[in-house]
This record gives C-alpha cells, sequence and structure tokens, in this order.
DNA sequence: ATCGTTCTGAAGATATTGTTTCAGAAAGGA
DNA sequence: TCCTTTCTGAAACAATATCTTCAGAACGAT
C-alpha cells in the first residue's frame, strides 16, 4: 500500500492508486463499489459483501488497505464526499457583500437566509399554495386578518396589501381582550388569515378554535415547528426562520406574503384594477384636500 | 396518518405528509433531516438522533409513523432516492419550488429576490453599514421611528425589535397631522430612523427636514431610487424592490432590517441581554395576570 | 506432484446499532 | 387548578453489523 493515501483522498481515488496490490476478491469487491459509487457503499458490509460476491472479511480487510481504521470509517467518508457533492449544486461559497469579510453580519445573514428560503420552497406544495391563493381570492368571502406580538407587522403588512386587491378584508386589532367581539361577526365560509409564529401565543390558538367553530376556514402563516393553530387550519404555511441572531427571521414569511398577495392579484386582475384606479383618485382627492387645510 | 403513504413515496413526501401528525420531538428531527437531506439520514440512527437533538427511540418510532416498518427500512428508502437521484445525469437547473414549473409565481418570485438581495448587498459599503449600526446602539441618543402608508409595518417591525434591545426607541404614529408635535419632543443628536419607499411621500419629506432642522441625524431605508429624503439623511439603505406583481418587494429592507437589529444587539449585548430577562418576567406575569381576568 | 506462501470465507467473538419498556414530563382539557 | 392524555428519553434488551480467527483453497515456484 502506498503511503501516500493517508490523508484527504476520496475512496474512489484510493482504490485507483492501490489498485495494483489488490488482490483477486478485492479488485472484484473495488469494481462493485465503483459500479454505483458511493451508493453502494452506504448499505451494510454484508450488503456490499453480498452485491459484490465476496466475503465481509474481504470488505474490512480492503478498508484497512485503503488506509482506513475499518469498515465504518470508510463508509464514513463516502457521505462526507456525498453531502459536499450534492450541498454545493450552485457557487454555495459566493460572498454576497463583497468588500466585506465572510464574517460580516451581512454574509452570514444572507447565508442563513437564502438556506431558509431554499428549505421552505422544497417543503412547500405549490399545490396547497395554489388552494390558499384561490381561497383568498374568493370575493364571496370575508377575509380577517390577525396577528401575535412579533408577526403583528406581517399581518399589517398583508393586510395593506389586500386591501388594496379586494374588498371585505378586515383587519382584527391588536387586543386580544376584544377578539371575542371580532369573532361574533365573522360567519360560515369567512377566512381567518392569522399569523404565529416561535412564543405561539396562547390568545391566538383560543381565537381561532373560536373561529374554527363558527365555520370559518384558518389560513396560517407559521414557522418550521408549527404552531399549535395548525391542527385547525385548513391552509397552512411553515417558514424556516433561522437567523444569526438572538431573535428569528421573518424575511421568508414576508417572501410568501408576497408571492400570495402577488398570487391573488393575478386571480382577481379585473376588480384589482379597478379598485387600483380607484384609490389613485383618492390619494389625488386627499392631496389637494390638503393643500387647502 | 393518512394511508396513502404506503406505497413508493419518498421520505421527504413522507414527512410532508404526516407533518401535521408529528409531534415536538419528531417535528424537530424531521427538520434535521430535511435540512442535510437526505445524507443526514444515512448514518446510524445515534448519529441522526444527536444531530438532532432527540432520542433514538423517537427517531425509531417516526420511522414507522412515516409507513416504515423500522429505521432501517427508512434508510434504504432513501438510499434508493439518492441512487435515482445520482445517475440522473442530467444536472437541472436548480428550481426553488420542485413539483412546481419554472413560471410558477414561487419560483418566479424567488429568482427576481435572490437578484434584488445579490444587487443590493453588493451596492451596499459595509463601512456605512456599520457606521449606521454604531449611531443605532449609541445609548446616549434617543431613537425615533417613522414609516410611510406602505412602509408602516417595516417601521413598526423595526420598532418592536429595537424596542426590545435598548431604551428611548420611541414609533412616531402613522397619523402624519400630528406629526410637527413630534418635532417638538426631538433634540440634537437624536436620531429619526424613516422609511419611504416608491410613491414617496411629501409629508415624510417635510418631516425630515424639520427633522434635521432640529439637529437630528437621519437614518433612511428607502428603494433603489432613493427617496428625496436621502438628501438629508447621514446614513442611509437602498434596497432593491423589484417585483413579477403590481405591487413593490419589502423583502429585502425585511433582510437588512434584521441585519442591523442582529448587529445593534451584537453591539449592546449587555443592556439587550439585561433587557430581554426583564421582558421575560413581564410577560409571564402579564400571563398570570390574564388568568385572573 | 510437492511445498511454501498468500488469499479466502465460515464461524464465532465483539462491538455497535436498533427496539422496547416504562416512569416522569409536558401538553391539553374540564 | 387538577386530572387525563400524550409525549419523551434513559435504560434494558434484542438484533445486526463488524471484526478476528483459523482451516483449507488457490496459486506459483520448483
Amino acid at each position: 500500500m502506498t503511503k501516500q493515501n493517508d490523508q484527504n483522498l476520496t475512496v474512489s481515488q484510493r482504490i485507483q492508486n492501490c489498485f495494483d496490490e489488490l488482490t483477486r476478491a478485492e479488485r472484484q469487491l473495488a469494481n462493485a463499489i465503483l459500479d454505483n459509487y458511493p451508493v453502494s457503499g452506504l448499505g451494510s458490509i454484508t450488503a456490499l459483501a453480498d452485491a459484490s460476491g465476496v466475503s465481509t472479511p474481504t470488505v474490512a480487510r480492503m478498508a484497512r488497505k485503503l488506509g482506513f481504521g475499518g469498515f465504518p470509517q470508510m463508509q464514513q467518508t463516502l457521505r462526507g464526499e456525498l453531502e459536499a457533492t450534492i450541498s454545493n449544486p450552485i457557487s454555495k461559497h459566493e460572498r454576497w457583500a463583497e468588500n466585506a469579510p465572510d464574517t460580516h453580519i451581512l454574509n452570514q445573514f444572507a447565508e442563513t437566509v437564502i438556506e431558509n428560503l431554499r428549505q421552505t420552497l422544497k417543503q412547500q406544495d405549490p399545490k396547497d399554495f395554489d388552494a390558499m391563493v384561490k381561497v383568498l381570492a374568493d370575493r364571496a368571502r370575508v377575509i380577517h386578518v390577525v396577528g401575535g406580538r412579533i408577526s403583528h407587522s406581517l399581518a399589517s403588512y398583508f393586510y395593506t396589501h389586500l386591501q388594496m386587491m379586494r374588498s371585505d378584508v378586515l383587519q382584527v386589532e391588536r387586543n386580544s381582550n376584544s377578539w371575542p367581539h371580532y369573532v361574533l361577526n365573522m360567519k360560515k365560509g369567512d377566512v381567518l388569515v392569522l399569523f404565529d409564529v416561535r412564543r405561539y401565543e396562547h390568545d391566538l390558538l383560543r381565537f381561532a378554535k373560536m373561529a374554527v367553530a363558527r365555520g370559518v376556514e384558518l389560513v396560517l402563516f407559521t414557522d418550521q415547528w408549527g404552531s399549535p393553530v395548525a391542527k385547525f387550519a385548513k391552509h397552512k404555511i411553515y417558514s424556516r426562520i433561522e437567523a444569526p441572531s438572538a431573535w428569528d427571521s421573518s424575511v421568508v414569511t414576508m417572501f410568501i406574503l408576497e408571492a400570495v398577495i402577488a398570487a391573488v392579484q393575478n386571480e382577481t386582475w379585473d376588480e384589482t384594477n379597478e379598485r387600483m384606479t380607484e384609490l389613485e383618485e383618492l390619494f389625488e382627492k386627499t392631496k389637494l384636500f390638503k393643500k387647502f387645510v
């Protein structure tokens, strides 16, 4: 065995380097490994031995011969290689803010947020998304929007936009004491859009239950762990909120919100368009009005 | 568990299908698996449990819950998936939301937003960023926060977080009629954090001018074209707000806000930490209080 | 053919992994 | 608040996987 193999070589490279010193059974094994590399090496030693038509001791011996402590160590290396291959589809190590070191908070944040987005979208079924948009675009339904302590701003952002696009959108006020009164105004078929992230709020859960009891359909925006409200929600979005900070990140939630808004706009283009034009006019008038005050 | 899962579904799909029925620890585990999928699931059950921060029985139980006979069977499935993935020669242009066409709004939005982020950070000088953070972390200054019609939610989000970290943070109310009164309470050295994006609001400009006249330092969050307020602002961030929609995207602005928050937190860790602890206690008390009401 | 050397895999020994049990913790409901 | 139900992980147990040993097979040299 060439003693160069010790460090940082892939299994495949080691096999090639040592190939001359391998015995008949070992070569057979080596070929089997390379044949379906590296997946073939990820099962048990027995499975690999069987697949190659050799005995398990042969496999164990070869692992040693290639410079590993044993079969499990070789397997570990294979997993490592695989991870490096898989998790690096595009320029992963791109620096976002040039002129700043990798460790600058801007770059760290960018890394994390992109990863959050990637994961969130991967887990999101577009069909569910579309179904949810359809409900929100349904003019026959009244939409109520409510948020928790932190997520209140998101709720407000969503409300502001949705309300520009369609009628019958209501924002539930922040103070949870008054929530029962809001429930009174909800009827079967209404939609309650609810924001609840880590530090899930009990009041929100209670509110949600009351609403559901009245036949309201729940649309929930929550984090990757899922608010307890999720059980009652017909449509829900789980966003990743990881951040290199003591707080959570709302960037991905904001992203989804905007995508929902854009999609609702597409669904309701006629009404939206009309409303926006009217809105323009109203703003114009307000402006004039103010001038004279 | 929906009994549709039985055949031919990937582990990832099964997790998504069952996600609602998963318990807390199981969700934690599920996230860990999806996080570095599928490699994370290829080691021993112990390794996976440790990496996820749960116990091995939890892993075994979840494997069952997902419809497998046990952990090894689930692992087998993972290997199978991997083989299928790897042996697929076409390294396709990565799609954000798999299972949806490139033209789906989610994918289009992702493309655009990432590009926005890239451009914004490229253009942003980290030194300016740091300088701005320093001002916001300066305890000797009082911070006032104000937003426009659309950007009000962003202002509110920023306020909520900043106010958890340091004292002397004030939110200026939405109604611009009262703004002159707010100016009266500002003094030289105070900071006014102002949000103004496309459809720049005249009231905001007037407000900014008044503040500057009193010796207030302006911190401005605006879009790539720059609000007219920029002329008077000492520190400013230009975020790209392009979106495949009739509205603009606030995702990047939100991103910057959170980065600023994280950076301020680093600067003021002592006070922040203390305040957060106090806050916890207050919330606890409120909870108790509410119970008796 | 015979001998010495090297290689190989069956079988058993050992180590590790996976499963089950169960008591305490946490969550949910009245 | 108390009670019930559900969840969770430590520990014991069971099942595999890995390694070691060793007798015999294969090979090569004479």
